[in-house]
DNA sequence: CGAAGCCTTGACCGTCATCAAACGGCGTGG
DNA sequence: CCACGCCGTTTGATGACGGTCAAGGCTTCG
């Protein structure tokens, strides 16, 4: 198993920066190895009992939210090296599903466990995810919204030059409460601003970084 | 930057729901008393040291963004017993403000927490209604951001039949990502269908509840 | 090589933002 | 106590943005 490389970021100056891979290091035992999931494979349901946290090892998650008439949203993307599934012990709001062929590990916690101190800084930087989210879907336009998604993807795969982008149109439409069709018509005016340039449909290249963070605010 | 990233799924988790009161019961000595503010005083300011967490006496609070272009975002109300003021980095990312005359109460933190179990119940509330909170504005229709709202807010206020808004048409418009214009007509056509009566602006009586929870989904 | 997805583009239309005006409550001052 | 003015709310008219429906191009995989 990779040691998982973490820089935590001065958000969580008060709560010590480092516990969370002690964590999965002191309780390798726990965990187990990366077992990997077919495109659109679940990795865990709604209402389903949580009883494990999990690591993206390559590929990519979305954790979404299916409504009565079939609508979806989702409401975040996991990176590898990233952690989600959070909520052992209780239930699942929300299904987690793999973006194309995924690895994953995952760690088994129980309910004596005193995790709490050690979990605090992921879950204050999963709130902050959260909040961040917000803000970025309470702008109105639909150009503004793809600009600082593109942004952020490029920010949390460290290449502001490039993004490759595993989702779908239809994913990202979801995760920015858009349609496929807005998306692609917001991507094609970012490529007619030469504010980007397609490299396949789902690798681009960021032309221009400022004007870019300029729609995103 | 790769900073590992977490996502709670569940509300509760290993974390047992009530002991948020307890702490600050216990912790009495770093509390300070309640103290008050006006309408629309500042509580903390974006960008300001955030060494103290905060709880609502009574009235209430909203924790806002300001954008460039001075659009206004709330992401999210609190309400008397709620604590807030988690982001809990060094720096507050928002700001909050009182609604109506505030009573709050705070609590200093210290670099060694030893709250962090006593306060994870509260900070997964933050999370869970962050994440409703995503869910809510990403719905397309302005009357279903709305009926979710007045739901969300019976629910929190204990009572299904009336709901006292504390907070301004505006508030609520930079809440749900709307307009005070479209909140207004939304709040009309809820009436208009026999859903909501109103007593006063700011008081609303749910007629129906059924229906408010088909359009809030 | 064919078929099935995925993505893009176009035309049309509904919803909501915008601009504008009128209404209502509430506090202040005459 | 009433008149006035301020502010929050409601209502109306108009236009733009994005959703919907539809068609066609492109990629991928069997």
């Amino acid at each position: 198993m990779n040691a998982p490389t973490v820089s935590m970021n001065a958000r969580t100056a008060i709560f010590p920066p480092e516990p969370v891979q002690a964590v999965f290091a002191s309780l390798a035992s726990r965990s187990r190895p990366t077992s990997s999931y077919a495109n659109g494979q679940e990795i865990y349901a709604e209402g389903q009992r949580a009883t494990r946290i999990y690591r993206v090892e390559f590929g990519a998650v979305r954790v979404c939210h299916s409504l009565a008439d079939g609508r979806r949203q989702i409401l975040s993307f996991h990176l590898p090296g990233e952690w989600f599934g959070f909520g052992a012990n209780s239930v699942h709001r929300f299904s987690a599903e793999a973006i194309g062929y995924t690895g994953i590990q995952s760690l088994g916690l129980t309910a004596t466990m005193d995790l709490s101190s050690s979990l605090m800084p992921a879950v204050l930087q999963c709130l902050a995810r959260a909040q961040d989210h917000q803000l970025l879907i309470t702008r109105q336009c639909a150009t503004e919204r793809t600009a600082a998604f593109l942004s952020e993807m490029a920010e949390r795969q460290g290449d502001r030059n490039l993004v490759q982008l595993p989702m779908a149109r239809a994913d990202i439409a979801d995760y920015l409460g858009l349609t496929t069709e807005s998306v692609s018509r917001s991507f094609t005016r970012l490529k007619d601003k030469g504010v980007i340039r397609f490299h396949g449909q789902r690798s681009i290249e960021i032309a221009r970084w400022d004007m870019l963070q300029l729609l995103s605010e």
